[in-house]
DNA sequence: TGAAAACATTATTATATGCTCATATAAAAA
DNA sequence: TTTTTATATGAGCATATAATAATGTTTTCA
């Protein structure tokens, strides 16, 4: 496997594992937002909003278009959504067995 | 969105999201292996390659068996795979698209 | 033109992370 | 039982990261 896409890969997930960007991500699943209603939805501090968004703007996570004094994000690629689900069902998994293995040890 | 859920997400991703495990999950692709073939394939220490192993371990990404002094680990959910084509599918477009902007600037 | 609004950026601080070296543990062999 | 082999763990260091506070920048509008 190339070096250089293992580098790419590991920097996008480690974009994504970050609970702030998750939460802007969900934030922006059906539409675009501007940051002042981001701001008070994820219910950060509008500098480091402001800063979590620039780092999943470099990511080529999000995109932004300026109209007037507002700054509009949306989520480029909305297959992000798709990796975020089947992140789910491996996380259901997990949380099934921990369940089951709880149950066997009453 | 629960607070849990995002959690567990953002610890899954982050786990995912370095080279060193990364690599390790491409060597564990089609078979487990032992700690001992792992530590020269993605060449790293003994010591290291342990810790990102037991971190693997710990986020539920890989379960071991102990073979004599050896121990076997191996990838639990092979669905991981399918979430790193995906990203790969993701990353490709990115890559993609930044060779057309390129090729604009000519 | 200048004040206000909406974002972005910088500096700072606290915490987390990855790697290395050294040491510990556990199984197997001598 | 002692030694050796395979793996795990602890300590320490350097670097990265996230959050906050403060300051800059750009656009709009009085």
């Amino acid at each position: 496997m190339k070096e250089n896409l293992l580098q790419l890969r590991a920097e996008l997930l480690k974009t994504l594992g970050q609970p702030t960007r998750l939460r802007i991500l969900e934030f922006l699943k059906d539409a675009e937002k501007c940051v002042c209603e981001i701001m008070p939805a994820i219910e950060e501090q509008q500098s480091n909003t402001s800063r979590h968004l620039s780092i999943m703007k470099q990511a080529g996570l999000l995109v932004c278009r300026q109209q007037g004094k507002s700054v509009f994000y949306r989520v480029k690629d909305r297959r992000i959504f798709s990796l975020l689900k089947l992140l789910d069902e491996i996380i259901k998994q997990q949380i099934d067995e921990k369940a089951k293995m709880a149950a066997l040890l009453r």
